[in-house]
DNA sequence: GCGCCGACTGGACAAGCTGTCCAGCGCAAT
DNA sequence: ATTGCGCTGGACAGCTTGTCCAGTCGGCGC
């Protein structure tokens, strides 16, 4: 259970330049066309790589503001609240976590008036006691993977 | 400067079935192949999709814990702090926020005693005055972005 | 040491897709 | 009415994919 230098180079290849094909890999690669394909297929089948979904950049659709918010539930409220937040478009992800807070979610808007409307939305709802917002100013490392990959492929 | 249903539609399909082709995709949606290829060019040229990169999943890479650590930083320690957050593998994004802490980032450990390592890790650098950390239990809403897209599709 | 097994190689094949043209059409704005 | 732009439907060569195959190599158990 883990991956080997290969997948890991195979991986950042497909991070890199996700154009690449199977072929066009192997040969990047040095290896066989099937030895690809079969490493591909043992990471897709394993869950290391879910997928190739497009990535998409919500400033781009006309949503530039980011936002954390941690939220404090009413005690039983949670499922009642993670159906709410499941309902909202701008909520783009949802944890419940230890510590101060029970819920983290991070939200964008069209902009920080927006962000009102949306946090309005957000926390208008009974199950939620309070909630305190972090906005995003800068995002000097964005969602990242490929130092973990390296580092799971030398270790394994 | 916006996206139309047309596609908020692609986007939609290649999430879901991220193997399907531009030939298959134009079947699907029922307009020429023509035009999938062109809308997919302009959306790339214009950022709203990014790519299709490969989505790793850090569990299946030996790394199923998630933590957020809110960061106080020691004035002008900015950039120090970003540099050296930056060489940690476990830290899968970092963000400057507003509101209480200046600093927020997302880190994963491959058990809670390995996540103890990787908070020292990140804390142990001068410029962070102080930390607080929030374990991930659950994902009621994992990362997502088509309930954004058909909004912006549907908004014009 | 022997044999088995899994993984990789190098190659083959048909089928299908991609990249890239083109002419024609309809709609919207000027 | 005219222009511009996007979409259609079709063409073409070139390449990639999916799927086989036989052969080689190294590690592992016996």
């Amino acid at each position: 259970m883990g991956i080997d230098a290969l997948d890991g180079r195979l991986i950042t290849l497909l991070d890199q330049e996700p154009r690449v094909g199977v072929l066009e890999a192997s040969r990047r690669l040095g290896v066989a066309r099937g030895t690809v394909q079969a490493r591909l297929d043992r990471l897709q089948a394993t869950g290391v790589v879910r997928g190739f979904g497009p990535q998409v950049d919500p400033a781009a659709l006309g949503y530039p503001v980011t936002a954390f918010a941690t939220l404090e539930i009413r005690q039983g409220q949670g499922p009642d609240v993670r159906a709410h937040l499941a309902t909202v478009p701008e909520v783009l992800e949802l944890h419940t976590t230890t510590g101060e807070g029970d819920m983290l979610c991070r939200l964008v808007a069209r902009s920080n008036a927006d962000l009102q409307r949306v946090i309005d939305r957000v926390v208008g709802f009974a199950g939620i006691v309070r909630a305190s917002t972090a906005i995003v100013m800068e995002n000097p490392v964005p969602l990242r993977i490929i130092p973990l990959v390296e580092q799971a492929a030398q270790d394994g």
